[in-house]
DNA sequence: TCTTGACTTGGAGTCGACTCCAAGTGATAC
DNA sequence: GTATCACTTGGAGTCGACTCCAAGTCAAGA
């Protein structure tokens, strides 16, 4: 699969798909004989992975500390399973603490609908006093 | 209240406390005789509402937005509840996007979990067979 | 054969949101 | 009274994460 392809795919752009490869977020991307990538599943799997774990703000420098243990095989799942524990705790509490504004804003909106009904009727009792009766 | 205080109290820095004041996030903080900068009731309000909504990634140029029309009183009450439905729904879908990843997190160490344990298993096995019986 | 177009590289530029700095003022502590 | 300290200003610098650019290579179509 080349780079365009998995650019739509998966809505990354290809300057962001090369850039993740440079900083060594992904590893070396499998390439044809024109020296072009040429992605194959194992590429697109950690294509997918990075995606997901960046949509939720994980930062690319833990990522990338991440994925270089993950090429350094079985011993290294110790330490994986704490960076993965440690970013969940994070992601948890960032989530809390939008719970918290969601709510508020959910609050606010309500207010603001009461306060138009409210000015609505009131255009309504102008309305009637305009017909005069 | 000095810019000090609301600081420490708040968690902000008094350098992004000021920053929020010249982009007109925050309206001119009331100041006393000195010129310094004297949080009255209403400032800190405010400056409660900004940390609520940055915390949870509201972008800065909404909020000097809705913080302007809010100044012009309850002729903007209609467009501030557009603006505070739509960061809503951002919000909200930003958090299950998120909550995919905190499951797929979740996921991850149970399996990391899991394979620490057959390790483990293997390793009391190598015990048992050095120690010949 | 020449052009088109997707790819390559390394490096520079951008963006949002701060964060720091230098130079200056004014009030309190010794 | 002078030193210290928090404050003031405008502007520059930083950081994370892209995003864009120029110059070059290569394969396929007119």
């Amino acid at each position: 699969m080349k780079i365009m392809e998995v650019s739509e795919q998966y809505g990354i752009s290809s300057d962001t798909l090369r850039y993740y490869e440079r900083i060594g977020l992904i590893p070396p991307v499998h390439r044809n004989e024109s020296g072009i990538r040429d992605y194959n599943e194992l590429d697109l799997r950690r294509v997918e992975f990075i995606k997901c774990m960046r949509s939720a703000g994980l930062p690319v420098e833990v990522l990338i500390n991440y994925m270089g243990l993950v090429q350094q095989g079985d011993k290294t799942i110790e330490s994986r399973k704490e960076i993965l524990i440690e970013q969940r705790d994070l992601l948890a509490s960032r989530m809390e603490e939008m719970q918290k504004t969601l709510d508020r804003l959910n609050y606010k909106i309500k207010v603001y609908e009461k306060a138009l009904l409210k000015k609505e009727k009131e255009m309504i009792q102008v309305e009637e006093l305009m017909a005069g009766d």
